[in-house]
DNA sequence: TTGTAGGCGTTATCAA
DNA sequence: TTGATAACGCCTACAA
């Protein structure tokens, strides 16, 4: 491993003439610093990111944690942060937690191996944040709320348990039986689409029939067709209307149903959540909600707030926008509701 | 930001005992680990993960470097991956390179900020892989072949241009006018399996009408919906089959197809490639086929030979089982080709 | 324009 | 069992 040392000694240079030269600096001669770099290049010199960090104090880095970067929502989720992110001249990385994995998001966030962290998942403990969230090493939690007393803990786009818009749309549509497909159980997303959907119920004066609702386990295409073969099927007859935490599953299920003939919306009416691309392509199309977080601004805000936190200078103002955005979730009406009143 | 410096002189200890205490090191009395790590506790203590690695001239991490985390395929590669590097007691990083944001990737590889690293996009060149490889930093690419001199850069899972197995399958069943739908160009799973598709129609003294050649831009379901609506549905009548690069893409058309009452194969076959699990699931199930890389295993082997690299003893033998392994693409038999011999 | 020197926070090697 | 000291590779005042 060659060193700025090893360059500066074979040049008879000084370790400073040889760092600024590495680095264009101006204060070096142009010839110095083209022999300096043609010299590294020669010796396969190579920089020590570590070294640098170290010395910086500073490794330019935002790290993104979540469960499974696979999942249709997150995939404009990460486009978008990592568009913003190098907008600003960040490095951006993604850590998966899934399947227990998460080793690495935890060391890099007690390590300090990123200047601020981007946690969207719920399998990094309300307490790790609290530790290790700081003035100089902001932690931004995103769908959820931490319990928290650390400042430094910014939670954002996370949203109250409130009416399910989905439910809502079903009920006033007539249907009074509705049953519920929850995605992967460490997901806020499925914990706080049942919640509204028990409010829901509960608001309106229904019973919530227990065994009507389904575990899908995961939160993919396939774990909804699964769960809709294996359970679902055979409870057709129990109920008019079955909502998914999210459009993964609901798509999955949707084929499922194709697969065995049953007709969408006659024989059962069916909602998602997320208005992924592909439930628009259903057959027949889903009937979704828009969450508040599929606007690319918002994740350009976002990133904008954690730099000024990052810079120790917080926007206060920008920050009070993003939480003022939340909450602007929309029924988008599609064919896989039957209307219930028009019988 | 407090050190172990400063816990040193608040205990009247040397550096040396604090760190080693810190570290839970039995040349520590297990009275002042205690006292130590308490205060550290108490100080909000948070070590510095640069500082570890630039002493320890090692970063524990491996970072996987891919264009889009979202397609189906990757999604299982990336869980393979993980699973595997944590076993070995890594930790494991994705940098993804979509909408030409690679500089994470190239500053990590151009630093050395990790101890090796793992390929699979086009969008990091042949000579920037071959500039910074090294016997302490190897780097394994996947998915393609590196023109390289530098023994550093192991090509894994790659494959050599032959003919495509679909296509065979496809002129075996009496198809003679077949169209190729291409995924994101700079995927060379895209590349590969066109030339493998030329090279078939060649070797069968069939033309490949330029025409018939549709790109989808992208590798995603959307994408094949949206080439399938816009391009290849005005041309439906002069093609007796259609090849997909991958599955997503297919898909997606399937969908498309669905939406505007195509019957497959009635009107026209199709064929995919990856056999990903919702090709299991289209209307009718996608006939398909596996690529060699879709087996668990395979990459439990893959990390086990990155690691020997990584300790320098690299386990050659390891390493030609993996050489040995590829090219077993077997065609998926499903539902959406017809048998045009049987008219 | 270049050189000197100190330090970033850790770990590791000795010596005490 | 603990302490002193020297690295690790780089950057940045400040001095020359």
């Amino acid at each position: 491993m060659t060193s700025i040392k090893d360059i500066a000694k074979e040049l008879n240079l000084a370790v400073s003439t040889v760092s600024m030269a590495l680095n264009d600096n101006d204060r070096i001669s142009k010839e110095t610093r083209r022999l300096v770099q043609e010299k590294a290049r020669e010796m396969k010199y190579v920089k020590n990111g570590a070294a640098v960090d170290l010395q910086k104090q500073k490794t330019n880095l935002i790290l993104f944690v979540l469960n499974d970067a696979s999942r249709s929502f997150f995939s404009y989720v990460i486009k978008s942060l990592q568009k913003a992110t190098a907008e600003l001249g960040y490095d951006f990385l993604i850590s998966t937690t899934y399947g227990g994995h998460r080793n690495t998001a935890e060391r890099f966030i007690k390590e300090r191996r990123s200047d601020a962290v981007i946690v969207w998942t719920k399998t990094i403990s309300d307490e790790l944040l609290t530790e290790y969230a700081s003035a100089d090493f902001p932690i931004f939690v995103l769908g959820r709320k931490v319990k928290t007393d650390n400042p430094y803990v910014r939670c954002h786009l996370t949203s109250e348990v409130k009416p399910l818009v989905t439910c809502e749309y079903l009920i006033e549509k007539g249907h009074r039986r509705i049953g519920f497909v929850t995605g992967f159980a460490e997901s806020f997303g499925t914990v706080l689409s049942l919640q509204g959907f028990r409010l829901s119920m509960k608001q309106h004066g229904l019973p919530v029939d227990e065994s009507l609702i389904f575990d899908a386990v995961g939160s993919q295409a396939e774990d909804g067709y699964n769960v809709t073969e294996k359970q679902i099927l055979d409870r057709l007859d129990d109920m008019d209307a079955l909502i998914f935490s999210n459009d993964d599953i609901a798509v999955g299920a949707m084929r499922c149903f194709n697969d065995h003939n049953i007709v969408i919306p006659d024989r059962i009416s069916v909602v998602g959540r997320h208005n992924i691309p592909a439930s628009a392509t259903t057959v027949p199309p889903l009937t979704t909600m828009t969450h508040s977080h599929s606007d690319t601004e918002i994740y350009t805000k976002l990133v904008k707030c954690l730099d000024s936190y990052i810079r120790m200078e917080p926007d206060l103002k920008l920050e009070k926008e993003l939480n003022d955005y939340q909450a602007k979730d929309m029924i988008v009406e599609r064919q896989t509701v039957r209307d219930l009143n028009k019988q």
